[in-house]
DNA sequence: CCGGAGGTTCGAAGTTGTTCGTACCTCGCC
DNA sequence: GGCGAGGTACGAACAACTTCGAACCTCCGG
């Protein structure tokens, strides 16, 4: 699974908790990181360049809470790191990245809500 | 906004945040409650007659944070209140609810979930 | 009128989360 | 080899959240 050079260890799918990529989803920074990376092609990308206003090693800190949230892979390259979106996320909590995206109801605009 | 007798105040839909909604969502307690209330058939239901294993203080704390977010109504009817989900949430975020109801990709998908 | 069920408000305690600085590591490059 | 950019690990400071108990309030039923 994540035995390729450089990949850092994440979560099986199944272990996957709603309560902590929910949590993780909470901050506005790493909401903005995974905004973009929705919006993104879906290819990795370079944590350095994120326009995070913080401290490294709290990007640090963030990457490692996506990461074991289930919602990123990250890999290490040499120099520099990359990351991007979990494919197998969209299928265990479909809808929920569309939320975040703000694209609202990618697909079932209207929906009676209540009833 | 709501004027309605024991109406307690919420804020505007359009003053609803994200991230408080799904810090109010990504506790256990308060997504078993939201939960129940949507696998419920949108009437009100009284605060008392969920199984919380908290203090009464404590609970009042998580109508408010509910309230707050924009999850939630409540309404003081004398010697008891009660809570329905906001019909007008599922508008503003299409698929959170379902997502959080685990009934993942309400109408296209066909992923292996559970477990 | 009195008692109790249901709720709220107010602190206080303990836990968790965010942020940073410092020290240290590993590459790529000159 | 030496330097710097990019990152990680650790600890500390601070903020936020969760939980509770105690005091108090408001109804409804007897």
């Amino acid at each position: 699974m994540s035995s390729m050079p450089g990949e850092l260890p994440v979560p099986e799918m199944a272990d996957v908790d709603l309560g902590t990529v929910l949590s993780a989803l909470a901050d506005p920074h790493r909401r903005a990181v995974v905004l973009e990376l929705v919006a993104g092609d879906g290819t990795e990308r370079a944590c350095s360049s994120f326009p995070l206003p913080l401290a490294k090693s709290t990007r640090t800190h963030h990457w490692k809470v996506l990461r074991q949230a289930g919602l990123v892979r990250q890999r290490d390259a040499g120099n520099g790191t990359f990351v991007r979106l979990r494919p197998e996320f969209g299928a265990k909590f479909p809808g929920l990245l569309d939320v975040v995206a703000g694209l609202s109801a990618a697909r079932s605009a209207h929906l009676p809500s209540g009833r």
